[in-house]
DNA sequence: CGCAGTTTTGATTCATCTCAATTTGTGTGG
DNA sequence: CCACACAAATTGAGATGAATCAAAACTGCG
């Protein structure tokens, strides 16, 4: 975890690739001969040391990606589901969609963060995933993973993790959205982000956010007028600085003081 | 689905079983010559069509139950993760705690739900699950599970959807703490109360509470204050008649209306 | 350069929280 | 069985944080 504090270097994931604009369907599907021995999201996808057969097997599995544009979906709710997705490279969001007509999101995943795991349960996916600038994911096709982890107890148990990891993920989140004032939920979500960009070996003070004021509020359940007062009132504080997407962490200590002091001091005499 | 509407019957899912003080370790825990090919419950636990042959494998391993009384942990967040559970009589609520000390209730499991995938992930439990009634759980342990996920093709499925379910769910909670409003969260509460007793042969309109308002307030990331005002309120539109724990819902159409017209009105134009 | 979309900022309203008091329910011991 | 204390739930009044409404500033794009 190199922290590239100071120089002016900001974290950026940019796309490695461009085009294809089909929207849909199996175009934007390539298959190029991947060597998923030698990507260097492996330890994100895989379970770690694996016998070079193993990896051989895997290879075979994934060797398809797909390219989307900024604003591409890679799937939406109700599609039928077959395949888990890898970021390769850019930024998505997740968005949730209730039968009532309610929308939120509720991720941002990045690379090495896997999608589509939403749709094992019903076979269909019950979000939408959307690319928030030109990106690649790596497709896996599910009744393959399935198949090849009857044999493989690492994939398999690999698998049971990563879906058990996305659940305390959520809960996370869930304790978010019911503990914490505006202000809290702001300064989690950039730490969250400062994190997850500094395990990427990217600058965890200085990044540039993919997504608008509005998906973040989305995502926080706020409205956008309350992420910029609070961007303001960390600014004015010294704690940050915000230049339109561009964001600045002055002082992570300080900002972790203002989470670690909830209203649930209550819980101090259970 | 069967609905008992009107009749005066009460949803009861007192325990069975009393007894066992035990308040911790593998005390309390019966092996009992269970049957699960039997079970009322097979159908939530365990694949759909089993072979006779695959059953007597499960019935293998789920030979264990433990019995907790009022207000006993199943597991506490840090504790070593060790078997999936389900529940096979009472009322549980799941509790999740935070670094920076917050604590809220994310889920109330009753009979045939599952417990401790949040386990798996690290191998250490992230949340609390305490029996809000004297309850019964089956035990699965997890590196049997596993094991035999390994030749069993369904049960290996089973569990993928199982996990996928449970992140689905989480979904659900984030949108609804994301974007609904006190009144209609507690209306959203007392809908998915109903359904899961329904689904479970019992009067959907009539039921008694198992959890404090405390719990419900925790749960809906508002106040018991809120909560309370909440039910006067629902009582006082007649839709539904709130005493103390007690609920009956009557008019169950008027209440999902509640929830079909939210403040996301904007997204017709998107 | 101008126009549409996004973000910020300000003024006001409103929903929910907080604080406080009352009611109701529960358990204990005389 | 009743009196009492204690906990849980309701209700009310007031404070406050976030939403809403409105306008200005900024950004990017043709």
């Amino acid at each position: 975890m190199k922290t590239n504090n100071g120089a002016p270097h900001v974290a950026s994931l940019e796309p490695e690739y461009r085009g294809n604009e089909n929207p849909f369907g199996a175009g934007g599907i390539s298959d190029s001969g991947v060597d998923c021995a030698q990507c260097s999201l492996r330890e994100l996808c895989f379970p770690p040391n694996l016998a070079d057969e193993e990896m051989r097997n895997i290879d075979v599995l994934g060797g398809k990606r797909r390219k989307l544009v900024r604003g591409q979906s890679l799937f939406r709710a109700g599609y039928p589901f077959e395949s888990l997705y890898v970021v390769k490279t850019g930024f998505f969001k997740t968005e949730v969609l209730t039968e009532d007509g309610r929308t939120q999101v509720t991720s941002f995943p990045m690379a090495g963060e896997i999608l589509g795991m939403d749709g094992i349960s019903t076979e269909a996916h019950s979000c939408d995933v959307i690319a928030l600038e030109d990106s690649e994911v790596c497709l896996f096709p599910f009744h393959e993973i399935e198949a090849l982890s009857a044999q493989m107890s690492a994939l398999r148990r690999h698998l049971y993790k990563i879906l058990s990891r996305e659940i305390v993920r959520n809960q996370g989140l869930i304790v978010m959205l019911g503990t914490m004032c505006a202000e809290e939920r702001v300064v989690a979500f950039l730490l969250n982000l400062s994190e997850r960009f500094a395990a990427r070996g990217y600058s965890p003070v200085e990044f540039h956010l993919r997504m608008s004021r509005e998906e973040i509020s989305s995502y926080l359940g706020l409205t956008i007028e309350t992420v910029s007062r609070a961007f303001s009132h960390l600014r004015e504080a010294k704690l940050i600085d915000v230049d339109k997407r561009h964001i600045h962490l002055f002082d992570i200590p300080g900002l972790q003081a203002l989470l670690a002091k909830p209203a649930a001091a209550k819980n101090i005499f259970q």
